[in-house]
DNA sequence: CTGAAAGCGCTTACAG
DNA sequence: CTGAAAGCGCTTACAG
């Protein structure tokens, strides 16, 4: 691979420097005869500018950055899918930050942004991702930056968010409905401000209902199916076992279903099982799995729009956009036989 | 955000911006008294390197593309994952270049490495993502690139990848074995190598075993899930229907077995099926989804691996490696009730 | 062990 | 409409 430069353009079409430059970026400002020649020698030679030539001088790289705990996730898949498709058509490039739920990799994928990299950060853990001068106020140091999935404490962050604590009570208002008193939580990770949140909800709503909340009934996962098997396992044992079980997150649903069938349960005949997300694969379960829709898409596409006017010094930008959740109804919750 | 620049830390500590950046990148060549001084104001600052001015002059960017038709899709996902962990490791990060299935967006992500963006690229596609000059022989005009799971047709290409078609005579082998002989095959889109070379390993097999190719039996879809379902719809109609299928993706394997559930057929009792990858969901579906496994992780690794020997100029770095398929039998095949 | 200087590839205010 | 010049932030060969 021969590289190119705008010289070798300028030598080439016989202008200057400055002359490739305007014809490749405000082509009105040059003339007809020029541009052709120009353009020319930029099809013979394949020439594409040097982004970071072009970085160094604007002080933009046109690069974001999305921080994720795992891509491998279709929840994050689903999100990071909408976010590209938003950023490429504002010509960003999109910067990979997979920290496999490490939480030192959170700054590695910050410091872009702090080292120019990145004009702007979407960030999809509860924590900001780089170093806080804990005696300056945050709201000076924080950079273009989009928080969403995992809500980051702090008023100062830009937010896309869901309305986790309403998005339990409709789960557990559907299990109400359909006569479950003996309902199970499966919930992620404690610190994680999500499940905290669902939790509150699920909470809410046993209480709203006169039943008493019962801890053996609270299991915790990780939002991965196989904690969801286990968390299902657990359950099982228990003398008086539970007819319904809200699970934070499909795939822990999903696992719960596979326990329940590998112990020969019905869904939901013996136990109803609802979920949390709505991924792809919901719907293609046996039975389809009944759960609580997050607009993934949407959630990708506002982030982005967002972290857009955040980058142009866009003023009033909104600093909190919450998007509805909807009960999905499908197959694997019924009503209690007794 | 205040940007703090090499010359800040050098008027801070009182030294040169040269020894500042010597201090941080080959500590060893500066004396320990101004290392400290120069350290001091390093983290009052919290001042980062600028990686443009740094890549400018140093013409390395450290990044690394990844062109993939679908980041959504769990193959990808978990290749993806695979890759950025190599990466990271390595000092690269990672662009992600979806092309939602999008030819056209092959370039843009091509042209990452051109325009110097990035130093390195990973193509999931069966296409060169750039243009190439056809006057000029194809090796000279190569960067760093590794290509997988979609073969690009050139020897010049360095490649990862496993025998689909081998892979194919396995899911085929085990049907056969199981006495099936009215075998369908739901294929991928006919232009993507890797179902030209599985479709070839399904006929080879049938052959092999004295069995007829029964063109009504081979349904095209486009590797995801609702293409599945449609192409066992059209497979019910038949008037002989087949008591098998080999679908060529999970995916479409689990699409399939949605269609002969809502259409009460029992798997494997009416139908076998046997799809290929094994993600994750393959062993969550019920009945448990039998498949050829890819080494996903692996086939990340490897790409990753490869393209760091590319980039680092390493001579006699494999062209062509092959990953080993597996067949993983679980409970969505059974033998031939007749 | 350290500094001054050059230069990577671009863009843009300025002058004409 | 075009060119010469400055400068973005870094690194490194050279000199001391």
């Amino acid at each position: 691979m021969v590289k190119v430069s705008i010289k070798d353009i300028a030598k080439l079409s016989g202008v200057s420097a400055a002359t490739v430059s305007r014809t490749l970026s405000k082509p009105s400002l040059v003339s007809k005869s020029t541009r052709k020649k120009v353009m020319k020698a930029v099809d013979e030679t394949g020439y594409k500018p040097n982004r970071f030539g072009a970085s160094l001088r604007t002080q933009k790289s046109n690069n974001v950055v999305v921080v994720m705990p795992d891509i491998t996730n279709q929840v994050n898949a689903a999100i990071i899918r909408a976010i590209e498709n938003e950023a490429t058509k504002a010509g960003y490039s999109v910067l990979l930050g997979d920290t496999q739920n490490n939480i030192e990799r959170d700054s590695y994928y910050g410091d872009m942004v702090t080292s120019g990299q990145a004009d702007g950060i979407l960030v999809f853990t509860p924590r900001i991702p780089f170093t806080i001068n804990k005696d300056k106020p945050l709201r000076e140091q924080l950079p273009p930056m989009v928080n969403s999935c995992e809500e980051i404490d702090s008023e100062y962050v830009h937010k896309v968010v869901i309305d986790n604590q309403l998005g339990a009570v409709k789960a557990m208002q559907h299990l109400l409905e359909l006569g479950h008193t003996k309902i199970a939580a499966v919930k992620g990770p404690s610190m994680t401000p999500s499940t905290k949140a669902r939790l509150d909800g699920y909470k809410q709503a046993l209480i709203e209902a006169g039943i008493e909340v019962d801890n053996r009934f609270i299991i915790t996962g990780d939002y991965g199916p196989e904690s969801g098997f286990q968390a299902m396992e657990k359950l099982l044992r228990l003398k008086e076992r539970p007819t319904a079980v809200f699970c934070f997150s499909d795939d822990m649903a999903i696992g719960a279903m596979n326990a329940l069938r590998e112990y020969d349960y019905d869904v939901p005949g013996d136990v109803s099982v609802i979920g949390f997300d709505d991924i792809t694969y919901a719907s293609l379960m046996s039975p389809k799995l009944t759960t609580i829709r997050q607009p993934l898409d949407q959630m990708g596409t506002q982030c982005m729009q967002i972290l857009l006017k955040l980058m142009n010094g866009n003023k009033d930008v909104e600093k909190y956009v919450e998007l509805p959740t909807e009960l999905i109804v499908r197959q694997s919750t019924g009503p209690l036989v007794s």
